[in-house]
DNA sequence: AGTTGGCACTCTGTACAATAGAGTGCTAGA
DNA sequence: TCTAGCACTCTATTGTACAGAGTGCCAACT
């Protein structure tokens, strides 16, 4: 813990530092921060020691103090305070969730925009997982001699969609006696257990047709399972970084990660399982990432966590801002999702 | 029309600009390219010819030259040898293809990305965009007490999926009902004209509930229209363009064209219109793509165009291989997609 | 007439020194 | 315990000199 005192200083760098981007010395602080009331002479002896205990760093002898990752971290905990968003802003996420969405994955994809336009970083949006869901609806269509589709709506509103091989000179009135029978037995069951609820049928023709499609919903299934959801990651704003980062190295490495959707959804999610919402500089482990923060928050349908929503940025960021903008759209969005219900 | 040797010169500064990225002078093409027999100071004055006729561009007085978007163009047209793949990357191609893709969508993602990986550039995918389809089946499930989900299932193997409200009180037989009269009504017709299908029905309360499906449908129809196949844009490999580009201003002007999916859309789209499948420079009217060529290729489905891929890469790129590239997945993407039938 | 070697000229990029500015750490005194 | 003052350090900027690359032009050669 520190001292009145050295958390004013500390504050005042932070905030210096973090609409500046320039190194803060002690003349800046006494002269233009009112929450310091002591000489500079004060406020460098004040500052030595901060940076002993690893909450600035300076970056060359005769340079001022910049906020390490404690330091932010410090100052994220503990010295910022909660932030509010502007009237413009909050029109506009009114608005954005005022407009209707048609499909979910619209609405998560400009959901990303929405944070990016916000924040001026980039905006990152992990959709939700079907899982836990049931079944309503279930269909199957032929579409070439021996090709056809297996449709699923689930109770979240998504659809699945599976490609399954049909056996040569199979009819049409085949088809329809499968789909029927498909529809009878999983619409009602859990989403996650439905490929094993298809018994067994005793005409061998229809048989066929129905192990086909339990395969291939058994490899959906399982392919979902080792590369999760990677098409209900939605990433936007990236071009903001260009703004933050002067460096085209620093670019190519945010850029490279942003690329990496797994990589994206599991940063975000060790973020919300360590109980956090804001993850500072190299506390997230990838190295690329070492100059950036992630500020992040879940979002709900009908009371259960269904997906993250998250922005990221610079760690010289305005994280009290970040917050209030990450929580609003977070919660917005589990109204929407959640009021047809 | 240039003459033999003006051409063996621009065909050399072109090649080496390319491979070095800085100005070419006369001494390095007469000393390393086989193709120019004659003496620098020859080559010096073809030189100067060439840039009044603005084939070539002098970065300033005493530097070597550089080919500007017509000189560039000219090689594309009649300099540059057809390329071909080399073996490794015919393998990928041939690897990605061989590899079953299960939803659409999915597999035209993945083609961003293997555009991307192939070419080191920046890999585009437009969607197909339904239209000519037919409607091959049709279903209207219940989600919640007001709301519910329309969903079509194209010949194109597509689904769309369409949310629309339902009156309060409205049972479950009167939606099994109304789905199955949708059903009817609407499969074998062609899904551009499908919401003028849905005739007017005698009980009232029925009535109701199709005239929500047709004006949601007609909507959603509508906003396909107006903002063609926003989420069938797939791009992949941004961060390839740091390393082409070492200014960030440059990058961020990419970045921000790339997350203008609707621009990419007529980007791309133009160049087909022309009759081309390059396009150089400032020839797409986009400022902020001045130092970029764009590579595209059409991909069909039976026989009909259906989408476009794309590289997007430094004006500074390997033509002929780019060329060979995107010509060979689309083929291979034509070939994926009509191989069921 | 076309080609070539030679030469003067131009421009860039780099290395180097000098300087101004910002900031620090330390110390003596209030 | 705080502060004013001072010597010191490091960066960023400016100016200068210089090497290197490349050009344009001209006279001579084939």
């Amino acid at each position: 813990m520190l001292d009145e005192r050295k958390s004013a200083i500390l504050r005042a760098i932070v905030n210096q530092y973090i609409s500046t981007a320039e190194p803060v010395g002690s003349t800046h602080v006494a002269k233009y921060d009112p929450g310091v009331e002591v000489s500079s002479a004060t406020i460098r002896s004040e500052m030595a020691q901060l940076e002993r205990e690893g909450y600035l760093i300076q970056p060359h002898t005769s340079a001022g103090r910049i906020p390490s990752d404690k330091g932010y971290r410090y100052f994220v905990d503990n010295l910022s305070t909660p932030g509010r968003l502007g009237p413009t802003q909050r029109q506009e996420v009114k608005e954005f969730f005022s407009t209707s969405h048609f499909a979910i994955e619209t609405m998560l994809h400009d959901t990303s925009r929405l944070l990016a336009a916000l924040t001026s970083q980039v905006g990152v949006v992990i959709g939700a997982v079907p899982g836990a869901t049931t079944v309503v609806g279930a269909q199957l269509v032929k579409l070439s001699p021996n090709s056809g589709v297996l449709v699923f709506i689930l109770s979240s509103g998504d659809v699945e969609r599976i490609e399954i091989e049909i056996p040569d000179g199979t009819d049409e009135i085949l088809i329809q006696e499968a789909s029927g029978y498909i529809q009878r037995c999983l619409v009602g069951t859990k989403w996650g257990s439905a490929c094993g609820k298809l018994d067994e049928v005793t005409d061998p023709q229809l048989d066929g047709i129905i192990r086909n499609c339990q395969s291939a919903l058994r490899a959906a299934q399982d392919r979902n399972k080792i590369n999760p959801s990677s098409n209900h990651v939605f990433v936007d704003g990236a071009s903001h970084i260009t703004d933050a980062f002067g460096a085209v190295d620093t670019v190519r490495n945010i850029l490279s990660i942003l690329e990496q959707q797994y990589l994206v959804v599991s940063l975000l999610k060790d973020i919300l399982d360590r109980g956090s919402s804001v993850s500072i500089g190299s506390e997230h482990g990838e190295a690329r990432l070492a100059d950036c923060s992630i500020v992040v928050a879940p979002y709900s349908k009908d009371g259960e966590p269904v997906g993250t929503i998250g922005i990221l940025g610079p760690t010289r960021m305005k994280y009290s801002e970040a917050l209030a903008t990450v929580a609003i759209v977070g919660n917005q969005l589990t109204d929407r999702l959640s009021e047809t219900n």
